[in-house]
DNA sequence: ATAATTGTTGCAACTCGGTTGCATTTTTGA
DNA sequence: TCAAAAATGCAACCGAGTTGCAACAATTAT
């Protein structure tokens, strides 16, 4: 879902973020930018190949420094794997279809809760057993506690 | 949410699905009844206890036939374990607040879509930094390759 | 009643996603 | 250019979940 993006977005988003270029990031990165569904850490790895041979453990912390600055989203799996996509302006939080079979993940379009029934709906093309609604951040009792990282919804 | 369920709840529900009760089956099903929040394997492995000490490969695997069946949902986590709940028409799908300090799960009412926004913004207590939205089930297609498995929302 | 069949459990070993500690390399900034 | 700080790579580890197989329990056939 993330269109007209060129090289040049991948430098824009770290020095926007306060993050230090390294060749790693912006490799991350730039797969990151030109995916249009929510990409595994293996599908990263497979995408960076043999060109740029990144540890995992660079990945994972690249990865959570992104998420941690609001760079990228983290979604969950009952697979197992967390699945990873860009937070801009551009692509907005939105929900996805995880196929119970082949297990790929797609974005749908994003929308007001209103008209979520008719989009559901519609979907016709797939055969939904499943929706999950997951809110997360802090409870009351850990609000308190912990004043750190602010909100990146 | 599950409210005013007894002992004998456990024996219909697995005549009911057709499954053979065994004194495994009817433990881990007794504690999901009478659960209020999602729960992870470790903890109905700690709730069962010394008293019947069942194997956590028994444990999947019940609960891996439970959710075929439709007794029960699971729920995905980004910290990487899944969660389960009854899903009986008393417990009807419904969004979960997970807390990014404490990783506590707590069910949030079921509501139409159209009501979602005022519940999330009156909602004051947590602080909500992401909303997952999650529809899984068969894309196109996968759908004409595997026939088997109903529907189970 | 007994034997054969089927289904369920337990144990061990394993896979896979992700993390931690530490030494080495790279980036930054004076 | 050079030192301090940050980032990477490697190995070893951890936890969730799975697989294979033997032991056991419940059904069914003889
Ligand atoms: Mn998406
Ligand atoms: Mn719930
Ligand atoms: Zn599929
Ligand atoms: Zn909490």
């Amino acid at each position: 879902m993330v269109t007209n993006l060129k090289h040049k977005d991948a430098l824009l988003t770290l020095q926007k973020a306060g993050i230090s270029k390294t060749s790693q990031r912006l490799a991350v990165l730039n797969i990151l930018l030109k995916a249009t569904t929510p990409l595994s850490v293996n599908t990263i790895r497979q995408s960076l190949g043999t060109k740029a041979n990144i540890d995992k453990v660079t990945i994972y912390r690249i990865l959570s420094l992104f998420r941690q600055r609001g760079i990228i989203r983290e979604i969950a799996s009952v697979g197992g794997a967390n699945y990873f996509e860009m937070a801009t302006l551009e692509n907005p939080l939105h929900p996805h279809f995880s196929c119970r079979n082949c297990g790929a993940f797609t974005c749908l379009a994003p929308l007001p809760f209103t008209q979520a029934p008719e989009l559901i709906l519609s979907k016709n093309d797939y055969s939904i057993d499943h929706i999950e609604i997951n809110i997360s951040g802090l409870c009351a009792c850990c609000r308190n506690s912990t004043k750190t990282q602010k909100t990146m919804i």
